[in-house]
DNA sequence: AGATGTCCTTGATGAAAGTCACGCTAAAAC
DNA sequence: GTTTTAGCGTGACTTTCATCAAGGACATCT
C-alpha cells in the first residue's frame, strides 16, 4: 500500500479520498508475459504497478513494436487513455511477474467531479508524464545510441559522481526497446561506453565515474568525433 | 474568439466558465522570431494560438535543437508546464507573425478548484496531447524519413483519397525539424516521394493519390525494399 | 554429465540519414 | 537594375544503426 502512496497521483491526496478510490480497485497478480490490455481495447481502467515491471508498447500494422514506456513499483500508466474514455493507444505486458492495481475510470470520473483536488493531482501526474515524453523525443532526435544508454545509466545511478555499480532492471532486449535500439545495437553501444569507463558484467554496469558519463551526454557530436580522432 | 472555442480544452466548456477564464487572459501580437518563453523560465502562463504558427523546441547544452511541437490556430501549448507550476521545459518561438492568448495559471488553478469540469476538460486535453506524443515517438522509432513526410502530408491533406494539393504551412527547415530530419534529408525524402506520385513545387505538394501515400505509411520496410528491387 | 533453449554478443553488409561543400533561384536591398 | 542574401536543392563522404547469420555463455531439464 505504501507503493500507492509513492505515486505522483496519489502522493498528495488526503487519506479519506485515497481510501475511496482504492476501495473500487482490483489487485491482480500477473505472470510474466501476461497482457494487461491490448491496443484498441476500450479503456475502462487505469493502472498502478505495485510490484514488478510492465512495458507499454505500440504495435505497427506489420508487427514491429515501439516501446513507449517501462513502468515499475509506484508508477501509474494508461491514466490518459482511461480518462478520455477512448481506447488504449498501446498494449501493456508484464515483463516480470507483477502485482497490479486496476482502478475503474468511471468511479474516478465521479470522484473528480466531487473533489477537484483529485483532478488537480491527476493533472499534475499526466503533465509530468507529458514532460517525460517530450524529453524522450528530444533524446531520440538528438542523441546517439551510446549517449542514450549513458543517459539511462546516469538516471538510475545511485550516486551523482565518482564510481558506482548499477543493476540493469530488466532484460537487455527490453532495455534496447526503451532506448529505441535493437538488441545488437545496444550491445555495441555498451562496447562504445567501455572507452568512457563503463564495464558490463552480466546484468550489472560498473561505472568508473558518473560525471564522465554525464559529460558524454552533454557534449555534442563534435566532441565525440574529436575523442575518436585520437 | 471562435479559435478559442475550437480548442480541445475549451470546446466543451459552458459559456460562463469560458468567459471567466479568458477575462484574465492577455492577447499579445508577436512578430516572427519573437520568443514567447524560454526554456527554464518560470511557467506562470499557458497559451492558445489565435493566429499564426508557433514552434516549441528544446535546446541541448551544445546548441542543437529538437522541435517538440508546432502549433497553429486553436491549439494550446505549455498547459502542462504552467499547471505543475515549474519551469518551461522548452522554448517557444513565433515562426510567423502571430496572435497569442496568454492565460495565467494561478487563476486557472482557482477556477479548477471551484468548477471541476474545467479540470476534466484540461485532463482530456493533456491526455490527447500525450497520445499524440506517444504516436510521435512510435513514428520516430519505426518509420523512415520519407514515411514520416508522407504521414504528414496525409494528415494535412484536405481529402482522404484521390488527387489533391496541399500547401506547406511553414518553411522547410522547420518542417524538417518537426519530422526529426535535417533540411537536406527532407529534400531527399521529397525526391523519394516522387516515385509515389508526389510533386513539390515551391511550397506546394501536389499529390496524385492520397491513398497511395497512406499505403506507403502502413506498409513496412519489407514492402519498401521490394518496391526498390524493381 | 550432456542436451537443450534462451539470451547475449560479434561480424559482415547495406540502408538511412547527418555533414560539409557548392550552386541555383528568387525575393529583398541598395 | 544590379547586388545581396536567404532558402533550397544536389553531390560526395561519413556515421549510425538495422539486418542477417553465426557463435558463445549460462541456466534448466532429463
Amino acid at each position: 500500500m505504501e507503493a500507492i502512496r509513492s505515486t505522483s497521483i496519489f502522493g498528495g491526496l488526503r487519506d479519506d479520498l485515497l481510501d475511496q478510490l482504492i476501495s473500487d480497485a482490483i489487485i491482480s497478480d500477473c505472470d510474466r508475459g501476461e497482457m494487461l490490455f491490448l491496443q484498441g481495447e476500450k479503456a475502462t481502467y487505469f493502472f498502478v504497478v505495485l510490484e514488478g515491471w510492465v512495458k507499454v508498447y505500440r504495435a505497427t500494422p506489420a508487427g514491429d513494436e515501439a516501446v513507449v514506456g517501462v513502468f515499475t513499483r509506484g508508477r501509474t500508466f494508461a491514466e490518459a487513455a482511461a480518462f478520455t474514455g477512448g481506447v488504449f493507444p498501446a498494449t501493456a505486458e508484464a515483463v516480470t511477474d507483477a502485482r497490479i492495481l486496476r482502478i475503474p475510470a468511471s468511479r474516478l470520473f465521479d470522484k473528480i467531479s466531487a473533489s477537484p483536488e483529485i483532478g488537480l493531482a491527476m493533472l499534475a501526474s499526466t503533465s509530468m508524464h507529458l514532460h517525460q515524453l517530450v524529453m524522450q523525443i528530444e533524446q531520440l532526435k538528438t542523441h546517439t545510441g551510446a549517449q542514450r544508454v549513458a543517459e539511462f545509466f546516469v538516471s538510475i545511478a545511485p550516486c551523482t559522481s565518482g564510481p558506482c555499480t548499477v543493476q540493469l532492471p530488466y532484460d537487455k532486449a527490453l532495455l534496447a526497446g526503451k532506448l529505441g535500439l535493437k538488441p545488437e545495437s545496444l550491445s555495441r553501444a555498451f562496447n562504445r561506453l567501455k572507452e568512457y569507463g563503463v564495464e558490463i558484467v552480466r546484468d550489472n554496469a560498473i561505472i568508473q565515474d558518473v560525471r564522465r558519463l554525464e559529460n558524454l551526454v552533454e557534449t555534442e557530436r563534435a566532441e565525440i568525433l574529436k575523442a575518436k580522432g585520437n
